[in-house]
DNA sequence: TGTAATAGACTGACTGGTCAGTTTGGTCTG
DNA sequence: CAGACCAAACTGACCAGTCAGTCTATTACA
């Protein structure tokens, strides 16, 4: 009665991984069902076997490999005893260490924004997933707030404006914009959000 | 001995319209030429009589509606009388004030982004349209640190991390994920990107 | 002035290729 | 053998781009 060895957690990481390097490469709309077969070693039986269809298959890309992301993330929220400060600057340095490995992630993140608005799909996915990173962001400034590391108007709506600007920085990332040295740049934005928000150190 | 009127001129006016609402309503992978075809009114041997084809339709249409903002943009920059600080406030309102009209041209302009990455000739029409833009705002961020308004390690930096803040913005627009007032995070940004700055007033 | 000729602007049916998704027919394993 | 798993040929809708021809206004000419 021992069903055949399971193969299907294998498969789908492997249709995964063939998958966000063809969406990573192409986008979505120009990487066709057939690329990810090539790519997979697989066949086409083999995908619609395990996906319900293109877009089935994106989304489910998109919520594996952001999911990895958001539990690092929440991460650094979790601990009590660190300053706001410091979670600040871990979240910006979280972007500065994994920047690299990032950068087909951020291809296709670009990817769903724009599909966000013609997919309520996607849209609804999306927001689904922004949602705890801007809360995480906002009780981080509102601690600052509290403890008078930070200084601002409106805790909520800076949070909003930092979140905007980490992405825009997947965004410059991820259409390669930036061209010149990241870390300079990460530097002059952690300067930025720093000094800011109204912290006076060194 | 007087030429049968022109009406190349408007005719491509129209078609620009047509494509600006469908481009901006679908996408670019998504709208078909037919659909350009019946927002316009036209046929589609007429669209492809004053365009060689979707993709050249597409850049026209973006350098035509970025070539306008960007008048707008470099005007801020041309008076000599006007401190750093102010320049950079109208940049800042200039986003604020035409933010609504906006929102169709950044839908486009995210699709260019997410083009960007899989077109060469996108690519490089965008980063020939960027990079004023970068130059005007390091342009601004200089004069402010020449004249001890601004303080930062890096000019350059500084004005690739406000412009990614801008795209920020631009994207959050775009997709819609700012439900909330624009008006309160728009201060908020402002309030971030001068303090951030070193500026001190009021 | 009337008429033929020509160029510019435009139409819409059609084509050829593409691609998401389906079907059918396996094979291997417990 | 049963059913999970997979291969590969196939289907049909869709769409960018084409093209043969039309319509209109100007010019050439008698």
């Amino acid at each position: 009665m021992t069903p055949k060895a399971d193969v299907s957690a294998e498969r789908k990481q492997q249709i995964f991984q063939a998958a966000l390097a063809c969406f990573g490469r192409k986008g979505y709309h120009l990487t066709t069902m057939d690329d990810i077969v090539q790519e997979s070693g697989l066949s086409k039986g083999a995908l619609y076997w395990y996906f319900e269809g293109k877009k089935e298959l994106f989304l489910s890309l998109f919520q594996e490999v952001i999911g990895q992301l958001g539990q690092t993330w929440e991460s650094i929220t979790v601990n009590q005893d660190v300053s706001a400060t410091d979670k600040l600057l871990a979240s910006i340095a979280l972007f500065r260490n994994e920047l690299k490995e990032m950068v087909p992630l951020f291809g296709v993140m670009m990817e769903a924004w724009a599909l966000t608005r013609h997919d309520e799909d996607v849209e609804s996915l999306f927001r689904g997933f922004y949602k705890p990173y801007l809360e995480i962001m906002t009780q981080i400034i509102k601690e600052g707030v509290a403890s008078g590391e930070f200084h601002t108007g409106s805790a909520t709506a800076m949070a909003m404006v930092v979140m905007t600007l980490y992405d825009g920085i997947a965004l410059a990332i991820g259409t390669g914009l930036w061209q010149s040295d990241w870390n300079e740049i990460m530097d002059a934005a952690e300067e930025l959000v720093l000094r800011g928000l109204g912290v006076t150190r060194d």
